[in-house]
DNA sequence: GAGTCATGTGAGAGCGCTCTCACGAGCATC
DNA sequence: GATGCTCGTGAGAGCGCTCTCACATGACTC
């Protein structure tokens, strides 16, 4: 189709000012039934749909938000399903609010000026930033020039900026416990980066629980991928022969780990019980099924997009995890 | 947010026309230097960004591509990384070119009419179909209202529609000749859904080399996901118990697969040797690791935002693919 | 010294839309 | 019948930009 038509065409068509059939299609109540119903016609005969440059240009507002994952995000992106969730959460709501979501996956270099940039000149009504790091100064950059902002997990510097988490800390003490209530006697973890809120947050819920229950904790850091997960195990089989369990702080890494212990001859859940985090479908189909912390991955979508589109709304949300018990984790 | 500058401004700033200065940002070389660098400074002390809305409205172009993800995949998305891949591609490239990437994940109702709506509008310069099934009608409607279109996957239907796509066929063929060669006798194989295109080519691969090298042929369906490659391997072992290979039309499947194996007491590579597709990274670190079949998601991501933003490209485009092998074929 | 030409610059139109404001019609009030 | 409403409608400005066109300048030709 060539030339698109506009609202003065349909105004025309209609026979009444281009004023009145905007009214018309952006659903004002102070227009006449009959004027509405000719109206609503001709856009159905012409085939319209509103230019939305014109429109941005005039109201100020671009329909549209920016989705950012900042480049540690995107290293991890290809093999996390976490993500993939996230974005389907987005997407839903803000298809729901019919609007545009625009996808920034910031390179190794400084392509995040270029997100500052977008985002600062009125290209978006607003951002939501993966922010992995808690220490991501983009949120804090954006917010400062008045873009509305929302932090997909907690920023580790403690501000206004809003944001929605997962209950990680919760999460891993529910997961620690459910070790210690299966009788295992030396609890080890393979927590995540020390740098991200995540891997901070679980190590946290972790220590917790030991200290309570008086056992001793046995600690690796990983990098939440599988290979590093792998590494860690080793290291900590090196360091405690006879660890009878690990609380591993993503599925990524409980999947390298699992892999280890395989090889190490130690039987799963036999010797090793193994709890990891996130439920990403793959835990399910891991041998055994592995026992896991599962996180509302979709529905963090979805509150981080409802979030961004009302400014007004400044609580944070934490989403409550839940334990998945699998065979990783049978009574032995 | 305070008042962000427009041209105007700084053309004022540098005491030049709202034309000339807007020569300036746009790169012309038709201005003389001292007046340029007038120019450039009071957009560097300004901090001025354009309008892109306004910028839109006159030049009819929209700087921003779509990348449409049609119901099926959706599904699929959370699960597997190759769409990661892809759209990581897209986004490096659509960034390189200075525009943004819109993305549009279809939901199971006619959000689809959606897509059409906001594609025919001049919202976007072109939309980027990762079409599963080749059936999608949206790349033909797109297309013919003048929106340039590539599929990521041949389009079932030959036409006009432009298209990059895997060599499905060259790896299931390499991949099988494979089992073949390490002396494999009975190979059957899980296919893929044969509604959609790499379903297709993948089994029809499979069929030619065995065809050609006088084995028989023996097929169970999937759907791509890990729950079917289990339940299409039950049915294999129930069908010939004394099949001694697979080849697996996704490595999603393949890991179901393996998973059955497991459970049925056959040892791969021992008495079945098991080849995947795809190349996820689930697939190295799979007890045993997987030999598969590679695709490069990433280049081809690439490749469909290349040819979308270039309308005059019309030359499909085929990436090879390429055998990856690992101890899941490994010579019994 | 008049004519030609390339070159750089500015004036101004106009992209398609929203929104303010003014206005006329209809109705109730006094 | 004059006054004051409300309600629906149209005229018109203007969002920030690009681009065409006309014009000014200076270099060059004959």
């Amino acid at each position: 189709m060539r030339a698109r038509p506009t609202l003065e065409k349909v105004a025309a068509r209609a026979g009444v000012s281009r004023a009145t059939a905007s009214r018309v299609v952006n659903g004002s109540t102070r227009v006449a039934p009959r004027i509405r119903e000719a109206v609503n016609r001709a856009v159905e005969e012409l085939g319209y749909v509103p230019n939305q440059a014109a429109r941005s240009l005039v109201t100020q507002r671009a329909d549209s938000i920016a989705l950012v994952f900042p480049e540690p995000a995107t290293r991890v992106f290809s093999d996390d399903p976490t993500f993939a969730g996230i974005i389907r959460g987005v997407s839903l709501e803000i298809e729901e609010a019919d609007k545009q979501l625009v996808l920034m996956l910031t390179g190794p270099d400084g392509s995040y000026q270029r997100v500052e940039r977008y985002a600062t000149n009125g290209h978006v009504d607003g951002v939501i930033v993966a922010s992995m790091h808690g220490t991501d100064p983009l949120p804090g950059i954006l917010t400062r020039r008045g873009v509305p902002v929302v932090c997909g997990g907690r920023p580790s510097v403690p501000g206004d900026l809003r944001y929605v988490d997962m209950d990680n800390a919760g999460g891993a003490e529910r997961a620690v416990r459910h070790l210690v209530e299966r009788g295992r006697r030396r609890i080890a973890t393979i927590a995540g980066p020390q740098d991200m809120i995540a891997g901070i947050d679980r190590l946290a819920g972790y220590r917790d629980v030991l200290r309570d229950s008086d056992h001793r904790s046995i600690v690796a850091v990983g990098d939440f991928t599988r290979e590093s997960g792998a590494i860690a195990m080793r290291q900590l089989l090196a360091d405690d022969p006879d660890l009878d369990a690990v609380f591993v702080a993503n599925d990524l890494m409980a999947l390298g780990a699992l892999r280890t212990l395989g090889r190490a001859g130690r039987a799963v859940p036999g010797d090793v019980a193994v709890v990891g985090f996130d439920d990403i479908p793959a835990a399910a189909y891991a041998e055994p099924p592995l026992t896991t912390v599962r996180q509302p991955t979709v529905e963090m979508g979805r509150r981080l997009a409802r979030m961004v589109l009302d400014p007004e709304d400044r609580a944070p949300v934490v989403l409550p995890t839940e334990l998945v018990v699998r065979e990783s984790t049978r009574r032995s």
